[in-house]
DNA sequence: CATGCACAGCTTTTT
DNA sequence: GCTGTGCATG
């Protein structure tokens, strides 16, 4: 096979291994997708069905990548049957498949906002939102439901009345958070076996990309899937480990050994992406960590443009030092995609902004609030996820009177008690509390308005299509009219942008089903659909840089307190921190900018030690 | 029901 | 120090 020609030895073993527990580190820009891609289209190319193969990253953008690259090695095979997919995808489409209730509506981080403060305000209880959710997050990852919840703590004590109402009202609505997803498809499996063997069956090989960052449910659902084959392939990084915050697991990676017998492991420690200024800056760094791997990735790029350190008095100083590099190099011989501002906090881009519209240089942000966050874009989707599944009461009341309709406030609170008071959902509430006399005429009349509204576009639902249905929606809702009378441009712009998105699923995939888009459109984020050729300087945190490489890179707000960022005391924490260090230092393939300011006003604060990360590669630079 | 003001909250977040 | 949220007012 031709192919394995451009493979070095280690990775030609890689792809090679196919049967058995196979381990590969691979290092920072390794060649871990070649290994996985490879991999996968020499399992094709021996005959493998593509039914038979499930691969499992972290993106979908890394999936849509991966599935690219395999047909262009080879593509003589059914990408239908070809699983490559997120955790989260591959798992609702099993729920899809095996749930009695396949219609769920998948809660993102705002409706899970919403559904937790209607239980604290239930509960009389003042604890942050944001506390709760994580922690009946950390409880779901660890396939903790809310029955078998049980408190230790004073604080978990609170939890766990939040976590019982929170996961009812959850099921009363038909909708699944993040982490259902993934617990209920363990749960499912766990409960109904043959269920589980039947995928047992199929997938015969499973890749699992960026394992360092699974957590414990995702670690079970590799687990249990390979159990009658055996043939699992698992690559990973443990220096580039930096979502423990959200239950990834480390040590499911340094277990490996001990999970599956007969394991082999494979290094990749050749590095094809920096130059040795950049690499052995980087391997110093992550030297000061404990507990790895271990592995010392080199490169045959020798020397290369020394990596710069630059010291603003301010912050303002530093993005102005940016903008000027920029500008210098950009000139020479790059386009401005090969560039990108690197940082710790999101509330870093906004000086960089600044700087970046004064010099008229183009920037894209990448992360922060995403496009299908967006509160118009967001409100389109609850039309249409109620036209799906009636049940889902958090989008129900996002635009019942969105734009308004004269149903405020207290109406809602009525239909809220007659539904409560007849066990029913609040959408049939909307058609019962007709029949009463509990409302005023008026509210009345408004309410058979918008039920009458509602029931033409689920009509309309069963004849037209995704785009059509959904044009329909923003005229007949007056949603773009009133967008256009106040003038919102942007966020008109945003609505075509929508539009765009609904006629290329529509183009691109063979389901093109309301629920299918939704299914799909929920598990998509911004960065899955960033165009990275398009002539603008990219801006983004350094988790969001996972995975990505750049000719240049500007890495900013090097100072204690940023990077290692203050929250993080604990010395497992700073070892996080400085594996994040690590992460966007071998991002850059040409060469690495490092900066910190003296004077820094972010929040309320003033840091002004240079991070103790600069002082580890003292010396080198 | 819309507007304004006060006040909390502020790390990262592939899904 | 800034921004988004939530309640009170008109």
């Amino acid at each position: 096979m031709d192919i394995l020609k451009e493979l070095n030895p280690q990775q030609k073993e890689a792809v090679l291994h196919t049967e058995g527990p196979l381990l590969v580190l691979a290092g920072a820009g390794s060649g871990k997708t070649r290994v996985i891609t490879y991999r996968i289209a020499y399992l094709l190319h021996q005959g493998i069905l593509p039914e038979n193969i499930l691969g499992v990253t972290f993106t979908n953008k890394a999936a849509d990548e991966m599935k690219k690259r395999i047909e262009t090695i080879n593509n003589s095979f059914s990408r239908q049957r070809l699983w490559i997919s997120t955790f989260h995808s591959a798992c609702v489409r099993i729920l899809r498949a095996h749930l009695k209730n396949p219609n769920f509506t998948i809660y993102d981080a705002d409706d899970q906002n919403s559904l937790i403060k209607e239980c604290l305000k239930e509960l009389n209880l003042t604890l942050q939102p944001k506390a709760v959710l994580a922690t009946i997050s950390r409880a779901k990852e660890n396939l903790i439901t809310a029955g078998k919840y049980t408190p230790t703590n004073f604080f978990e004590q609170k939890i766990k009345p939040l976590y019982e109402l929170y996961q009812s009202k959850l099921d009363e609505n038909n909708g699944l958070d993040f982490d259902d997803i993934l617990m209920k498809t363990v749960l499912l499996w766990q409960q109904e076996p043959q269920i589980l063997e039947l995928y047992q069956n199929r997938f015969k090989y499973l890749l699992v990309d960026e394992y360092q960052d699974t957590n414990y449910v995702q670690y079970l659902f590799t687990k249990m899937l390979v159990q009658r084959h055996n043939n699992i392939c698992c690559v990973g990084d443990d220096d580039q480990s930096i979502y423990s915050f959200r239950g990834a697991d480390i040590r499911n990676i340094l277990n490996f050994e001990k999970d599956y017998k007969n394991v082999k492991i494979i290094r990749l420690e050749e590095n094809y992406r920096s130059t040795e200024a950049i690499l052995s800056l980087a391997n110093r760094v992550i030297s000061h960590n404990i507990g790895r791997k271990g592995k010392t990735l080199w490169t045959r790029k020798t020397g290369g443009p020394p990596v710069i350190t630059y010291v603003g008095a301010d912050e303002h100083q530093e993005a102005a030092f940016v903008t000027r590099k920029v500008l210098e190099i950009s000139g020479q011989e790059m386009t401005l995609n090969n560039f990108a501002v690197l940082y710790r906090v999101n509330a870093q881009s906004r000086v960089l902004e600044e700087a970046f519209r004064k010099a008229h240089l183009p920037y894209l942000i990448i992360g922060g609030v995403s496009f299908y966050g967006r509160k118009e874009i967001k409100d389109i989707l609850a039309y249409l996820k109620i036209l799906v599944n009636s049940q889902d009461a958090v989008s129900l009341k996002r635009i019942i009177n969105v734009p308004a309709r004269g149903i405020g406030k207290t109406t809602i609170q009525k239909i809220e008690n007659l539904a409560r008071e007849k066990g029913i959902s609040l959408y049939s509430a909307l058609q019962e509390i007709q029949t009463t006399e509990i409302l005023p005429p008026k509210a009345t009349a408004a309410i058979k308005k918008f039920v009458e509204l509602m029931a033409h576009f689920i009509k309309l639902k069963t004849t037209k299509g995704v785009l059509e249905l959904t044009n329909e929606l923003i005229d007949k809702t007056g949603y773009k009219q009133e967008l256009e009378e106040l003038a919102e441009h942007d966020r008109l712009d945003n609505i075509k942008e929508f539009l765009i998105s609904i006629e290329e699923f529509e183009a691109s995939n063979e389901d093109k089903t309301l629920e299918a888009f939704l299914a799909n459109i929920s598990l998509y984020t911004d960065i899955d659909n960033w165009d990275d050729t398009a002539p603008k300087v990219n801006l983004m945190t350094l988790h969001s840089a996972k995975g990505l490489e750049f000719n240049y890179v500007f890495m900013v707000g090097l100072e204690e307190g940023l990077l290692p960022h203050m929250n993080a005391r604990e010395e497992i924490e700073k070892e996080e921190e400085r594996r994040l260090c690590y992460v966007g230092m071998t991002r850059a393939k040409k060469q690495l900018f490092l900066s910190y300011a003296i004077k820094r006003r972010l929040y309320s604060g003033t840091f002004a030690r240079p991070s103790r990360f600069l002082l580890e590669c003292k010396g080198r630079i």
